[in-house]
DNA sequence: TGTTTTATTTCGGCGTCCAAAAAAATGTTG
DNA sequence: CAACATTTTTTTGGACGCCGAAATAAAACA
């Protein structure tokens, strides 16, 4: 059952849509607001200058760059969202160290940071201080008061557990349940929230089409999938959802990081790859660090020489991954899958098994609905749509409401 | 983007929480719904005055049963749904026939009616117009004029593309793409729709938590799937979603209806067990005609009674199942998982290694998070989730709007 | 019969939206 | 260069829906 509404949430509702076009297309002028919100133009005025009065949006007279040279009537005025109003974190968590970036409102990134350290022996009840330690020095650097902050997001590789604010598990660490969010928030006064890495790369993709269904692969040192469900990232009840790498392939198959067997990941992974072209035993435990570049472009070139046993190896990956997508699409009949990360670089050895398996493994109805594209390797995705999929939650739970201080007055009242 | 809001939203909205109240919990003084719905007396008052000068709602003074004897002041004056606002038609179309039943505003089946006739070689051009031939009939022997009926909804196994209204494939049909809501608009002048049947059971059964996600597994003549996620059933992009019994489990398996190789169903529907209990080989085209209960309640005796061969066949349906659960475990932690149909009358022999292969499939993390239930056999679950799920559709776009006439009003117009 | 209690309705106020009119700001033209 | 045309933005006045408070209704209790 879906909440009352009444004035409250129609203003909330309207303000947060204005604020998303602003988001999406850049600085626009109310009128073109108007169309595309559906608004009337006397509720643009009304809402935008209640924005502008929050500190939350500003009017730009600097750079209306027209595109037709002059039109007839009154210029545009064009409104944008204030970068200063606020600031974000992101924090990326991997195996080698702690990644920072610093960005303003409108989603610029000011500043980046990457602390080296080896996380793996971590001690589940430090590790959240030492991030709260990092970010506080980095911020102490960049001169900006904490206060100036209102969220950090987190993002890691592995099952996190973002009702909880812990992680449950992840390759970076031998140990389980770290608490992050709590630890973070208590050190730094500052809301946090935490989440899967490949989910961060959907917000960061996602939300193109309206009711899309769609699934982001993420292949690298493991395989991780961000899930669109009808157009918003799929949390799951417990925010652990989407462990596409550790999805089950084959009934006692290879072995996985995670120490279970048969999962896509043991096979379609760096480490599963390679220790398939080595001849190297199903059984085999996975190494610890992550696998280096070199050694995977060796691998790829070895296969494109014509190395058999190298062949075979990327052939599996494709055949576990197109297997893998072909149970997902059966399930959810996704519009579009997407493949990103490191892994793609060898998409025309994988490629072919992967669509291969698909068209064995799904009903061709299904099958024919379902597009498959390969983004450009980027590896700072993650970064990027941890500070959008941030900076859309602070939309959508704090200015939607009204302006910052109100939102501080109305937490300090509740703790 | 949301839509924007705007007082008919809201108007909407808050009617559309009082019907859902009153279809939830029954006939309620306009304390409780208050109480329930959050809104304050004065807006219960008003909506439910709205309502009852509509005609979707009336007071009842004829069974106010008190739970405490009697209490002071002002008595309750109990609302309730109006069972003549009008009236929906629920279709089930299965292999043996179309099975019919006429339900009231207020979702009590009045009437019910199975034609038998077979499917299998239904001519695609001419399926829907036998529908509506024979709902015509029915209707006519109900003396109930088609104008009172405001919705059909039509289930059928298989994958229904409710988006086109249509039958893309079901084991039912030789055809594919058969045509269903256009003929029946057409021949009776009634909107229609049309969804998988495992949705429909999911509808009746779902909706019971909040933004719960609950997977509804049916087994009987063949495996279907009925997803709710976030409180709601998913119907997918094209409306063709959850083909579970679809879902590989393993490559190169055995063949299936589907013409696929390695789909659960082909192993855990009832003609897949009996396939390999017989000892016939994976590769046997499966029966057209439904497995008659009696040849599966005869097996089940024989695998109790310790035949190696039905116990085994029994063992390899539970794997099935279970990786496949394991595999959607992986993709959307749901959780709660609920076995139905005719199937789990051998959930003795199935469960155990059901269970196993969950275990094996899953990181632990993930699978201690979720509940499966074994809900009690009851044919008619089918019937009743698509009463359930038609009534529900016509709050939402039709009574929370305004009163019928308005919308009858309004279709012309359009059209 | 009057008092107490609980349910429901009425009334006045508030917030948001919208349509229409007005104002603002510029280009066009005689 | 002044009047007109055109487009954007603001202002104004009205509508609708919600809410709190007060009033009313309908019973049990004393």
């Amino acid at each position: 059952m879906r909440e009352k509404a009444d004035s409250d949430l129609v203003r909330r509702q309207n303000r947060r849509i204005v604020l998303d076009s602003l988001r999406q297309h850049g600085p626009q002028a109310r009128v073109e607001l108007g169309r595309r919100t559906g608004l009337s133009p006397a509720s643009i005025t009304s809402i935008s200058a209640q924005l502008i009065e929050d500190d939350i949006v500003r009017e730009r007279h600097d750079v209306p760059p027209e595109p037709e040279p002059q039109r007839r009537g009154r210029p545009l005025t064009h409104i944008d969202l204030n970068p200063e109003a606020t600031y974000v974190l992101a924090v990326k968590i991997s195996i080698d160290g702690i990644e920072l970036a610093l960005a303003d409102y409108r989603g610029h990134i000011l500043a980046r940071h990457m602390e080296t350290l080896s996380t793996y022996d971590a001690k589940p009840e430090g590790f959240g201080a030492t991030i709260a330690t990092v970010a506080k020095s980095f911020l102490a650097r960049q001169r900006l008061p904490a206060r100036r902050l209102s969220r950090i997001g987190v993002a890691v590789q592995g099952v996190a557990d973002s009702q909880a604010g812990s992680i449950m598990w992840s390759p970076a660490f031998r140990a389980r349940n770290i608490a992050v969010v709590a630890p973070v928030q208590n050190l730094l006064g500052v809301a946090c929230s935490i989440a899967n890495d490949a989910n961060m790369i959907a917000e960061g993709l996602g939300r193109q089409k309206d009711g899309e269904t769609a699934a982001v692969v993420f292949m690298g040192y493991g395989v991780g999938m961000g899930l669109i469900i009808n157009g918003s990232v799929y949390h799951g009840p417990t925010g652990a959802a989407a462990e596409f790498g550790h999805m089950n392939h084959l009934p006692q198959g290879a072995l996985c990081r995670c120490g279970r067997r048969g999962c896509v990941e043991a096979y379609a992974a760096d480490y599963g790859i390679l220790r398939s072209a080595e001849g190297d035993p199903d059984r085999l435990p996975p190494p610890l660090s992550a696998v280096p570049k070199e050694t995977m472009l060796a691998l790829q070139e070895a296969a494109l020489g014509g190395d058999a046993r190298a062949i075979a190896a990327f052939r599996k990956a494709g055949e576990a991954l197109g297997f893998g997508l072909a149970r997902l699409i059966a399930l959810l009949s996704p519009t579009r899958i997407i493949l990103a990360g490191p892994g793609t670089r060898a998409i025309e050895l994988i490629g072919p098994h992967l669509r291969q398996a698909i068209e064995d493994g799904v009903v061709d109805e299904l099958r024919r609905n379902v597009e498959i594209d390969v983004v450009p390797i980027d590896t700072d995705m993650i970064i990027k749509g941890t500070v959008d999929s941030t900076l859309r939650a602070l939309d959508a739970e704090v200015f939607s409401a009204g302006p910052l201080g109100k939102h501080h007055a109305m937490m300090e009242k509740s703790a």
